[in-house]
DNA sequence: ACCAGGAATGTAACGATATAACAGCCCCAA
DNA sequence: TTGGGGCTGTTATATCGTTACATTCCTGGT
């Protein structure tokens, strides 16, 4: 996430919690922005050491703060990788989809209207009342996918 | 799973390990019979108990034969809560969606070709090739929908 | 039948992810 | 001013999964 949209998403995320009446703290506000600069998902304890720096911390510190996050849907929580990104369009609640590239390692978030449809007709098929859908695809990314095959490591 | 659908599961298994010259050996099967037996989605480290059962065992046991069981398509593993289900049809490879119901507990396994269609032209959009989908829906199901909301605990 | 070699298993230790439980602090509202 | 709720600090522990290496077992070639 570059500097520019960062700063968007930031003053996003402090309005948004502002209008809920929220408390996008500090801390959190940190944790935050270390999840939007990764350029990639990035985990519970990668992000600790970076909280701490040099300083001490503890892992709930951290959960606690992933926990408001992902409540307030500023950030997404990546199943399949144990590891978080940050939303880009926060400003309206959604369910998305994740296509995580196996070579790269990134991910490109998605909310496609006719895939949320048909998951809701099987679900319905079934009697089914989705709540919480995890759609995560691993796979190739399109630049991956055009390079000549492990080039030269 | 019931025992008589367990049987055939076994016999499938045997079946389709023989064909290809995977081998189902007896701690395998046992792991196999374990998962299929359970009513709901299984714990490596509860199988490991169940492995056990007086005896010694350390987890690599469990996980290997898990590993196995993943590779041949006979179980599915359900990233969304670190846990293991037999595969009801193991005879043809698929890519299964789930529908994990948060008050029973029990999953559906779904295999809807119009979903699946969905997610490949959603990622064909970005360049992207699936190669792993991962779909879990939690949810509630049709049964616990119809429960009076906690029936007296 | 023998033996070489790969596959499967046993065993101990460890790493990674996540939560529990309780204590202290800060700020606002009554 | 005081009390209570929300946030944070701190220690310990639960849960999930892997590494590394020794041993055993099975199988195929001779």
């Amino acid at each position: 996430m570059n500097e520019q949209l960062l700063n968007r998403v930031l003053r996003q995320a402090e309005a948004l919690c502002a209008r809920r009446g929220a408390r996008l703290t500090p801390q959190r506000r940190r944790v935050l922005e270390l999840v939007c600069r990764a350029e990639r998902p990035i985990g519970a304890y990668e992000l600790l050491d970076q909280v701490r720096d040099g300083g001490k911390a503890a892992p709930p510190t951290v959960y606690r703060a992933l926990d408001f996050l992902l409540e307030q849907g500023l950030i997404h929580k990546l199943e399949t990788l144990h590891a978080f990104i940050g939303c880009t369009h926060p400003d309206h609640p959604h369910s998305s989809q994740f296509l995580i590239c196996a070579d790269c390692g990134k991910v490109t978030e998605l909310e496609d209207a006719a895939l949320l449809g048909s998951l809701h007709s099987a679900a319905a098929e079934s009697g089914f009342s989705p709540q919480r859908p995890v759609i995560e695809v691993i796979g190739t990314c399109a630049r991956c996918a055009h390079k000549p095959d492990r080039p030269a490591d």
